[in-house]
DNA sequence: ATTAGCACTATCAGCTGATGAGTGCTAATA
DNA sequence: TATTAGCACTCATCAGCTGATAGTGCTAAT
């Protein structure tokens, strides 16, 4: 088991000559993806200062755990710890453009995603698309969704479709197998019950209540009464897999800004055990916005020299489940923290509009 | 538009020793993945011939198209025309281990997989882990398959969930807008109108019905009549788009055996595109059997220095769709072909038993 | 018809020295 | 006291060379 490592905050105050330079390095490795040396940032910098200064700055802040160097004689790289400073002091989670803004609420609103699932697979596209990294996106727990509907639908004398509808448009079916057979008559009756009774109540709750009303004095029950306890508990007792979504993998292999990563092959593999994701994904300490994970600050291995970003998206009552992407630890924090939040917020919105459509 | 190219058949007779030859480095290029020399090859064939003569017999196959060099001196490789040569003369179908076959037996019967999709995806899945190449499946062509049962769902009074269950297992849901509010009860009766009239019916056959039906005069009509023919009409005629399966694609950067692929990158960005893919897969000549297209005779030019082994899975009645794999043109034929074919049958198999299980 | 022998060629791994970007240290300077 | 110029040093990279290796084609001998 690894370690949980918190957040790789920083106590000592810093002053603000040697954070203007920090940044200044910072920002250089992320724009140009190469140890940024002290000649070539002391032009870009313009603050008036010789290489030498800067070395020697640059030395303190190597000594702070800020900077570190591939080799002797490359320039310096800033370490998790700098990001971590650097997405805590300096970013300010600046406006998107217009266009980008548009671009996002275009791609949501497409036609003809009357399903949720469509709706997640293709922002996750999007999100992929738009930050050129894996973007991973957990779908709503059925747990915890509320009950829109839930219908028999007889196939055979031995088996029943269960078609299941959330409230946030989620449609779930599945094929349970009966001893006994039912008319499709009699399946009608049993649905408009359990419609009735469990209308607006969340599946845990439902499976919770249906155990109860069986551990009760069975002789009381009429047979309609028996059947729909029994026909509910097959209904909502194996809820299937959790669901994750990941697209855009292939950037792993020919980003360029993946290249110095050694492990593509082992997040690849990763991406295989959905339930790790999932775990991944939903593992969520703070309560709201965006969630930034640097290096070592991600629990899981593989992950660690990327940066995870992600946010929760929800509809009017509940969070639902997260979206978030995976890239270098040197990615475009000003651009990407407010892509992912604002494709998160209208995410939450798109979701919000269709439940609420439904009485 | 690229040119269909059809076959490499070979008119020339080559003789029996000649032959022995080719075969020979035919099999050494499959096994070791290195241009195969006349020194070595003089010794694993064992024919008593000095690499010298091996050199000329070489020199003729290569007149003769069916060989190549990379560089002068390297050792020679077989061309798409070899391969052809290979799988048409030499490959007997050889029989899969036992061991082979209980796998893929146990694989699709895994329990928990009532509906069609989970039994393509674990299928598709389990091939390109088998072969570690990728793999496709084309999921049956909805148009085609046969209703076992529609039902309608009111969500909202202005959304209806239509549920389609067809005959091999596979389930569609479709939400439709109405303006009308209709009840279930309603649209119960629209239901069993529908599954009546239209009982064991393809759904292209259906929609065609539907169609002529409107056109007749509408007066004859009563209300019931009319909304189930308006609602089926809706429910039958945007099917969704065709569904592939793509797994293993990591194969493509992680298998040695790619490694001399130069274009991995289009393969990847091809698989993106489903229809195209749906396309390659559907595209059959042949009635029946195992189809295998060697490098140039693939339609497709990112796939034009690559393999694809497919074959055909359908009911007791109708084929379904294929499912087949794509690697490098020195996979080991006498292996794969038949592990695909068995695949192929057993899916069929199991989804006829599904299938017949329903009355 | 087959083969031994030989000249030729391309690749590859390993070594070389030159180059350049970068550092750390020290002494001079404002 | 803080800054800077200067200098020695380090390391990665690259081009160019090397010999070893594995292959071919051709020719003459068998």
């Amino acid at each position: 088991m690894s370690k949980t490592v918190q957040r790789l905050e920083t106590k000592e105050s810093i002053d603000e000559r040697t954070q203007r330079v920090l940044r200044g390095i910072i920002e250089g490795y992320i724009t140009s993806n190469e140890p940024v040396g002290s000649r070539s940032l002391s032009k870009t910098l313009e603050m008036g200062l010789s290489p030498a200064t800067i070395r020697n700055i640059m030395s303190d802040l190597s000594d702070m755990g800020f900077l570190m160097q591939l080799h002797t004689s490359a320039g310096r790289i800033p370490t998790d710890k700098a990001y971590r400073f650097y997405v805590d002091q300096v970013v300010v989670a600046n406006q998107l453009t217009r266009k980008l803004q548009k671009r996002i609420q275009e791609a949501t609103q497409e036609g003809g995603m009357n399903q949720v699932e469509d709706l997640l697979i293709s922002t996750t596209r999007l999100l992929a698309g738009l930050t050129q990294f894996v973007c991973l996106t957990s779908s709503p727990r059925v747990e915890t969704s509320i009950l829109r509907r839930i219908e028999f639908i007889r196939l055979s004398s031995q088996q029943i479709l269960v078609v299941l509808v959330t409230r946030n448009g989620q449609v779930r079916n599945k094929i349970i197998a009966t001893t006994e057979d039912l008319s499709q008559d009699f399946l009608n009756t049993v649905s408009s019950f359990l419609n009735e009774q469990f209308h607006n109540r969340s599946l845990h709750e439902i499976r919770q209540q249906i155990l109860e009303s069986m551990v009760e004095d069975k002789e009381r029950y009429d047979r309609l009464l028996a059947q729909a306890v029994r026909l509910g508990k097959k209904a909502f007792e194996l809820e299937d897999a959790p669901e994750v979504y990941i697209e855009g993998q292939h950037n792993l292999i020919f980003s360029e800004r993946f290249r110095n990563l050694n492990s593509a092959r082992g997040l690849m593999d990763a991406f295989e055990h959905k339930s790790m994701i999932m775990n991944l994904l939903d593992s969520t300490v703070e309560a709201d916005g965006i969630q930034i994970y640097i290096g070592i600050e991600n629990e899981f291995e593989s992950l660690q020299d990327c940066t995870m970003v992600k946010a929760q998206y929800s509809d009017q009552n509940n969070v639902l489940g997260t979206i978030g992407v995976i890239g270098p630890t040197n990615m475009d924090y000003q651009t990407v923290i407010p892509v992912v939040d604002f494709t998160a917020r209208i995410l939450s919105q798109t979701i919000t509009q269709q439940s609420s459509s439904c009485d």
